[in-house]
DNA sequence: GTTCACATGTAACAGGTTACATGATTGG
DNA sequence: CCAATCATGTAACCTGTTACATGTGAAC
């Protein structure tokens, strides 16, 4: 899915700035599954409002820098609610820190025990977040996705945990007898 | 992660041809969390045999098209390995489904219905691939990621599994009395 | 006084995809 | 004979990122 479609359907729920669309991708509710810059998002608004799909309202509140303020046309909702019916492409995972996992034989104990731990860090941190946002959030559709997102992370976090010292045991400079097998 | 290191990456195990690293990344044991094309492939392995950091070799056995098998040099391998000491960016996940979902108010039920039984069936599907490399292969990293990767699917699986109903309710044409609350 | 959050935008660049072009062998 | 699998490669294109450029007001 293009940027530009990512701002069509945030559109169709809430009239939206870019600077906001992109917060709310990068930090917000949507940020477990979407990803935008402001370099590709700026650019896709104004062409959405050159295809008449969106309009722009110039903001100018007291004391506060101006904002282009977009908001959906009948004519994009149209399209964008046209888009839906087509099947969704494959979700698409990249993972440096797998492929590092992957290469543990490489490394040594101490360098796979950090990026482990720091990896489990990072998913409690990412949890605790959805947690909040799930709590702060009415709307279904959002609660339903977060709580697939939390659910992702948190057998991730989960299958780390539990299997930390295979990983561990797998290293260049380790001597450990038998390493434990994996639990699935 | 670039397809130039990916490409780097998998030599370090073993030699392989651009054709076996493409079916590895996209078909193979790695396919949840690496995707790359010919397009990238076959350039990047051009530019590593430029730069010395791998080697080919053209073999051609009878009866079979030609194929360049490449291998790591000491070069190569020093140059992953020291690659490994950098901490890995977050993973990326891009998941068309998820917006799907997160707009089921705009979608009929059978829509959605459709698409959250296809995506249950396909994580399936994935599920039983992932289990069959794992017997298959031998290589601790490389079930530590298959492993990580069966966790994550079957939580994903199971969470569609517990709450498709409630994705259902929410669609534009159901009078659903009240919908299910999430489970978690 | 400096850092943070708000706010918009562009240009150069990197990276990768798609489609095309080619061709052998095997199995149904 | 046709489809599938093996096998390599290029060129046009698309998409998006990074870094830069600019500015305000609030809080500390």
């Amino acid at each position: 899915m293009n940027v530009r479609t990512l701002c069509l359907g945030i559109l169709n729920f809430e009239e939206a700035t870019g600077y906001e669309i992109k917060k709310l991708s990068v930090e917000g509710r949507f940020s477990h599954f979407i990803d935008a810059s402001f370099g590709s998002i700026y650019p896709a608004l104004t062409r959405l409002c050159d295809e008449g799909l969106v309009n722009v309202r110039v903001e100018q509140k007291d004391g506060k820098p101006a904002r282009k303020v977009y908001s959906i046309t009948e004519t994009g909702r149209a399209e964008f609610v046209a888009s839906l019916n087509k099947a969704p492409g494959p979700d698409k995972i990249k993972s440096e820190f797998l492929f590092l996992i992957l290469c543990s034989e490489f490394m040594d104990a101490e360098r796979i025990k950090t990026a482990i731990d720091d990896r489990i860090a990072w998913l409690d941190r990412e949890i605790e977040k959805m947690n909040e946002f799930r709590l702060d959030c009415e709307h279904t559709g959002s609660q339903f996705a977060i709580g697939y997102g939390t659910a992702l992370y948190e057998a991730a976090r989960d299958y780390l945990k539990t299997n930390r010292a295979v990983a561990i045991a797998n290293a260049n400079n380790t001597q450990m007898p038998d390493a434990a097998e994996l639990t699935l």
